[in-house]
RNA sequence: GGUCGCUUAGCUCAGCUGGUAGAGCAUCUGCCUUACAAGCAGGGGGUCAUAGGUUCGAGCCCUAUAGCGACCACCA
């Protein structure tokens, strides 16, 4: 690396990729193993395997990746494991799809034909959200990427299954489930989305048995599912039915007599406040049947046509069944009313096909006892999550768990180990296919159909990738359990929650100790970036046109953990003008530098190895000034980073590398620096070069590229900055006098230059500066930047006002007093001008001081400090007042 | 219906355990000063949603209200 390697405009689509390479090369990405140190790991939320980048992604492997090169540059045995998802449901419909295209189902090509059409799939769009992944910059080990479908990590998946099996907690039941009637399978409620959609409520009388001309009222959405009922429902408490509770009714059209119950879920307000209880077609009406012993009677086929209830709607529609009945209600007199109604109607979130409630035999693990467990983990600290305020979503799920239904009716996934007795009916839990039954010796055996809830696999992922069931690998006994989960809000519930309960189950620890939960990243208006509304923005087109730095810093910068982002192209724009700032800086200190050898000299000379602290006397105010903000930074960033912090870290990096290094630190030492004074030389260069490489470690984490490539091409380090070490603070530097004599020469400059800006003088005209303080010993070493900065002709230093002109301009900080004679120059309207507006100004500031300090009880019952800081403040107050008005009086 | 979050400069957002309101962009003024015009210097702009309360002191804590948003449950 070399001086060339900077020239030019900084273009990140120059050096981003080649980086990641050489970086991948030297095995960098991979743990170091190393023994002595203390482990690191994070997991990464394994995408679908033949998915594509998207923001999400983006800001989730950002996050993940400034915290693992955090820890890594910390000296950690960092491993940042990535790997895929199968997806169950979500990749089998697409092949499902592509053999539509063909013309063909998958049950005209068998099931194994479609697994190696899925394979070939899988194959063919896998990996491309990794190659993306790497453009973004993820320093995670490839060589441990995983998929949950590839061999172990189904080998964990039949060992969890038997082990729950054996314990009990995974049964198999008749229960009611959504049942996509386009994927034809179970899902979970998950997957479950609901959507307005306009209907009718009708309202259908039903006689009261052994009556003449007494109803009872209910109201329904769904009138075809009427003949399937067995009660009709009323609120316990409704006086208007609680004659009726205990008689019954004759369903019309069916002519059959069913009861009236009471049961509390009904409410009184909606409708008639009766219901018709259909317990084979509705969630609440088949609970509502298991309370009250009702039979369960179902209207529809397996293929959702009418049943055989009628005959003459058998086979129909169930749409066009509707119609008819509902008509054929009107015909009979049953219908009393027809309301328009709009109401949620259940979809499947991946084929928008309608759900249906169908009561079917499905496998289910009992949660109770394992979700009491990992709620009890958080609530007793052993996991937390980050923000806080997002455990109170994870325990409301948790609380009210439902035994989960992990049997899905697809070929794509992990197929259920359990195989069936063709002679004796027994169910034989098993990794492989056992040559005779347990029970009655038969070797007739058949295995299950279904296949396994792709988050049943996902619930292990902290686990078997590192090699589980088998936890005496290397790799397990080191990383396991994992230090920090970074995800989305939207999978607290089923990833999250389920990784938590199994991870307790199997391994007796939470998986992880953090939970960083991020937000979404919404559109420039705020919307959610949709692929129907198309407003997607696709992370891979940021980086060709900005570079990944600065999309990692878009979407980090001025965030708070946990809160949704908009996306902005003005961010990016500001984080491809810092990489600029940076690019630039790299290149002026590049360029200005001294022979290294003689910076390293001054170091060994200067510096006591001991302390770790250098001679008090071998750096200027400015230097020491620089450097103890910066080791101020350097503790503040380590912290921030530590509370997963980002933003603020980060800002703090910008802030200080641009306000402060930049604008001040290098325009102060360009004096110096183009002297022909090389002892100065040397300690500007000794400067700057420590605080730039500080900077450049503690931004490495976020921006990660342009850190490297200017640190190669700067230090004669022939390791990359990200196998470099984290700043380490100084604890008491001891630089405060430095640190305020500085701040109040910036001060000084500052009203210079307002002085100046507002009389429009041009900077080419410089001026005499007076000063006028008792201790000028400080201000002369300071001498060449201020009358740069402060574009002085010359300057002087005295204790007194002699031979000070009378209209010079005076500028005034604390004990040091400016003049400034401008020798014709001065606008005296401009000055007065600006004096009266200053003077207004503290007035104003003063006035909210006094009137804080002469509130009864402040003096009494403030800290010390604060009241102190208040009386300070009110007398730089009152001297700046009377020295305006000094100057007021003279004019 | 339950839970949670948000409301701060024209726009997008920061603001840690309560102690004189910040950034980026936009805007106005002046500068092509030998790293950077993707820049430098200077300026303007906010009764921190509303109403109460606690406190010497509230953007921050408490209570209510309004608007927006999310999640969970459910809508017969």
């Amino acid at each position: 690396m070399s001086k060339e390697e900077l020239e030019g405009k900084y273009n990140p689509q120059e050096f981003e990729g080649e980086l990641y390479k050489k970086w991948e090369e030297k095995g960098y990405f991979k743990p170091s193993m190393d023994k002595t140190k203390e482990a690191f790991c994070i997991m990464m939320p394994p995408p679908n395997v033949t998915g594509k980048l998207h923001m999400g992604h983006a800001l989730d492997g950002t996050i993940q990746d400034i915290l693992i090169r955090f820890k890594r540059m910390q000296g950690y045995n960092t491993l940042w494991l990535p790997g895929s998802d199968h997806a169950a449901i979500s990749t089998e419909m697409k092949v499902v799809q592509k053999l539509a295209k063909e013309g063909k189902t998958k049950q005209d090509i068998g099931r194994e034909k479609f697994l190696e059409e899925t394979w070939d799939w899988t194959h063919e769009y896998g990996g491309i959200i990794q190659k993306q992944q790497r453009m973004l910059g993820c320093s995670c080990d490839w060589d441990r990427n995983r998929f949950t479908m590839d061999e172990g990590m189904s080998d964990a998946v039949l060992e969890q299954f038997i082990k729950l099996y054996d314990k009990g907690l995974i049964y198999k039941g008749k229960r009611m489930v959504n049942w996509c009637t386009s994927c034809n399978t179970s899902i979970s409620d998950a997957e479950v989305e609901y959507k307005e959609e306009p209907s009718h409520l009708w309202h259908i009388r039903y006689k009261i048995s052994g009556t003449e001309d007494q109803y009872i009222i209910v109201a329904t959405t769904r009138p075809e599912t009427m003949l399937g009922d067995t009660a009709v429902a009323v609120h316990p408490d409704d006086e208007r039915y609680k004659d009726l509770v205990g008689k019954t009714c004759i369903l019309p059209i069916m002519n059959k007599e069913i009861p009236i119950i009471a049961d509390e879920f009904v409410e009184k307000e909606f409708g008639t406040g009766c219901v018709k209880i259909t317990p084979a077609h509705d969630m609440n009406d088949y609970q509502a049947g298991l309370r009250h012993n009702l039979e369960i009677i179902e209207v529809f086929d397996e293929n959702f046509k009418m049943g055989n209830l009628v005959p003459e709607y058998k086979g129909m529609d169930l749409i066009e069944a509707r119609k008819l009945i509902v008509e054929k209600l009107k015909e009979i007199g049953a219908l009393v009313k027809e309301e328009e109604y709009t109401h949620n109607v259940a979809k499947c979130e991946r084929c928008k096909h309608t759900i249906e409630p169908k009561i079917s035999t499905q496998w289910f693990v009992n949660m109770k006892d394992m979700a009491k467990r990992a709620a009890d983990s958080v609530r007793n600290g052993e996991m937390n999550f980050i923000p806080k305020r997002y455990e109170k979503q994870y325990f409301n799920w948790l609380d009210n768990i439902q035994d989960w239904c992990i049997s899905r009716q697809l070929w794509w996934g992990h197929r259920i180990p359990a195989y069936y007795c063709e002679d004796c009916g027994e169910i034989n839990v098993a990794k492989t296919k056992p040559e005779t039954c347990k029970k009655c010796g038969g070797t007739h055996l058949h295995q299950d159909e279904d296949t396994l809830d792709t988050w049943f696999s996902s619930a292990l992922w902290p686990f078997s990738t590192l090699g589980w069931p088998n936890t005496e690998t290397e790799d397990y006994k080191t990383f396991y359990p994992t230090n920090v989960l970074v995800t989305g809000f939207d999978i607290i519930t089923f990833w999250v929650s389920r990784m938590m309960t199994q991870g307790l189950e199997f391994t007796d620890v939470p998986p992880f100790k953090d939970v960083v939960i991020h937000g979404l990243v919404r559109d420039s208006q705020g919307r959610k970036m949709s692929k129907t509304l198309g407003n997607g923005i696709d992370p891979i087109d940021v980086i060709d046109k900005y570079g990944a730095d600065a999309l990692r810093f878009s979407v980090i910068s001025g965030t708070t953990m946990g809160n949704d982002i908009r996306f902005m192209e003005e961010k990016l724009e500001q984080a491809s003008n810092f990489a600029n700032k940076i690019w630039n800086a790299s290149k002026f200190i590049l360029n200005s530098l001294v022979d290294e050898e003689k910076i390293k000299e001054f170091f060994m000379k200067n510096i006591n190895t001991e302390t770790n602290k250098l001679n008090d006397d071998c750096l200027r105010i400015e230097d020491k000034w620089i450097i103890s903000k910066c080791n101020e930074l350097i503790k503040e960033v380590t912290k921030n980073l530590e509370n997963y912090e980002l933003g603020i870290a980060l800002d703090k990096i910008y802030t200080f590398a641009w306000n402060e290094f930049c604008d001040w630190y290098i325009e102060i030492v360009k004096p110096r620096l183009y002297s022909e004074n090389e002892e100065e030389k040397v300690r500007v260069c000794f400067t700057l070069i420590n605080v730039f490489t500080n900077v450049l470690k503690l931004l490495h984490p976020f921006m990660p590229f342009i850190t490297s490539k200017i640190y190669s091409a700067m230090m004669s380090d022939p390791h990359d900055i990200m196998v470099s070490h984290f700043p380490v603070a100084i604890p008491n530097m001891g630089y405060e006098k430095e640190e305020e004599f500085m701040e109040k020469m910036k001060d000084i400059i500052t009203q210079i230059r307002n002085v100046r800006a507002n009389m429009n003088i041009h900077p080419s005209r410089k001026s005499e500066l007076i000063f006028v303080t008792e201790d000028g010993e400080k201000i002369i070493q300071a001498k060449d930047f201020i009358l740069k900065l402060g574009f002085g002709s010359e300057i002087k230093v005295q204790n007194n006002k002699e031979g000070i002109k009378e209209n010079a301009i005076k500028i005034l900080k604390d004990d040091i007093e400016l003049y400034i004679p401008f020798e014709g120059l001065v606008d005296f309207e401009a000055e007065k001008e600006r004096l009266l507006t200053k003077k207004a100004k503290i007035e104003e500031e003063a006035a909210k001081v006094e009137a804080i300090l002469t509130k009864p009880g402040f003096v009494d019952k403030a800290p010390e400090k604060v009241v102190n800081e208040q009386r300070k403040k009110f007398e730089e107050y009152k001297a700046v007042l009377a020295d305006i008005d000094e100057k007021l009086a003279n004019m």
